[in-house]
DNA sequence: GCTATTGTTTAGCGTTTTCTAATGTACAAT
DNA sequence: ATTGTACATTAGAAAACGCTAAACAATAGC
């Protein structure tokens, strides 16, 4: 009976924010995209070669990556180069290669 | 054009397997529950009472988990406790707070 | 035996996701 | 101008999700 509830250690805000990232990042073309944008910029089209799906395809998954702040973009004439805008979904990505690929070799 | 296509850092496996991952704790209520798992060994109703939901829905939430093997349970009398079985789990639930709760402080 | 407690499962329904296919838009090159 | 390239958007259908409510199962206590 504190002032403040301490029987939840988690505030209810920070666990929507990290669900949300969580999401975007769920699925496997999301997660791909993310993964071959490492630190760069990289074009649509080349993304769509290393991803592996329509270009359509594509175009959808980055706008969902997009509206949720985790991607930016630049465009360069006939191009649009996109990069991974959160510094957090970078730690992520490290991490999670950390985690999932470090006894896959 | 490597004996291995470098071309793709990636192994389609992995990812398959971290998205899947990913997946089980993009909700808010699953990965509440793995917050307050954290550690230790928790009953079905202490999970429901410090998650806030009905029961049933924790509970099914709670199987969701389970399939996935991330979660694994020991019966004892009348409870179920439940706790983080895949360590993997728990480093990237570790990581999740650093990450979303470091600069809420 | 009953009754309460703890937990799981099923059913059903509305919502969301994700894909394919088609269309639209903007710039480039000729 | 028209043709090609690069990308975005829309529409629509199939599948997956997530909830409530209800039924079910197992143990505990009387």
């Amino acid at each position: 009976m504190e002032t403040i509830d301490n029987h939840n250690i988690y505030a209810d805000a920070d666990i929507e924010r990290a669900a949300r990232c969580l999401k975007a990042m769920s699925h496997p073309l999301r997660l791909k995209i993310l993964c071959v944008l490492g630190t760069e910029a990289i074009s649509v089209q080349d993304i769509v070669e290393k991803v592996g799906t329509s270009q359509s395809n594509i175009s959808q998954h980055l706008s969902i990556l997009r509206e949720k702040d985790i991607l930016g973009f630049k465009k360069d004439a006939n191009r649009v180069f996109y990069y991974i805008d959160d510094p957090r979904m970078l730690k992520l990505i490290e991490m999670m290669r950390e985690i999932f690929c470090a006894e896959c070799k």
